[in-house]
DNA sequence: AGGCCCATGCTAAATAATCAGCAGGTGCGG
DNA sequence: CCGCACCTGCTGATTATTTAGCATGGGCCT
């Protein structure tokens, strides 16, 4: 289940997971606004767990949380959903947002040009 | 107040609001997942007006909801929000994984690519 | 003009989310 | 060895969200 609507602090508390990749219920609790109780927070994880977004291993003696859907499947469900939402489907744009947001450097630029070079010639 | 945390009914009729642009109470109800009825979604339109998310527009005798934040500003947040959460605040690496997608046409990739070169005119 | 359809404004009930507290248990430093 | 500090598991209460229902009024068609 991959896709069910979250609540407001399971999606903040979701987000911080894959943010820091792992973390344990106290570091989640410093990274939430407004923190609530450790209690509060822990219950939360419990939930992502059931709802099979998250899960724990244990180190040592307690457990560190992390995201049970790999971040790059995550990640381009996130994206997909934005381009979607705000740029009429079209990946193209939501790229040409990206790049003309201005915080590319002079080397990312380049690295990202050879990059579409490569996928001209493969897609053709 | 544009960066306050919604609840999943809010987001998910704003987010229909930014797709279609423009709706009626009707139209964002039949683009809901599991329809509430027409009061409920008349009901959260309301508080999402209360927040300052949407606004509305008389239509004749109708109203025709919008969001009262533009689609643009919107949209950079929520891309910023992406990328700070998966892609380690690397806008380029956002960008790389759109490209990577794999859905961008020929005459897409050849824009874009223009587009970076000009940016690296710009910022040099 | 009368009736019908569909809109709005409002309110209150049901459901879900969020929270805090307590009762163990385990390791570690003194 | 004992106590301190911190963890876990659980449970019940508080608060927010989500919902449906009703009363009212305006346009429109016959």
């Amino acid at each position: 289940m991959t896709s069910d609507p979250l609540s407001r602090r399971e999606r903040q508390i979701l987000d911080i997971l894959y943010t820091k990749g792992t973390a344990s219920a106290a570091a989640v609790r410093e990274a939430l606004p407004d923190p609530p109780s450790y209690s509060a927070v822990r219950a939360l994880l419990r939930i992502l767990e059931e709802k099979g977004h998250a899960r724990h291993e244990a180190s040592g003696t307690r457990y560190v949380y992390l995201p049970s859907v790999p971040r790059e499947r995550a990640r381009n469900s996130a994206l997909s959903r934005i381009v979607k939402t705000f740029f009429d489907g079209s990946a193209a744009q939501a790229a040409a947002a990206l790049v003309d947001s201005g915080s590319l450097s002079d080397d990312e630029l380049g690295k990202l040009s050879s990059l579409i070079e490569r996928a001209r010639k493969d897609g053709r």
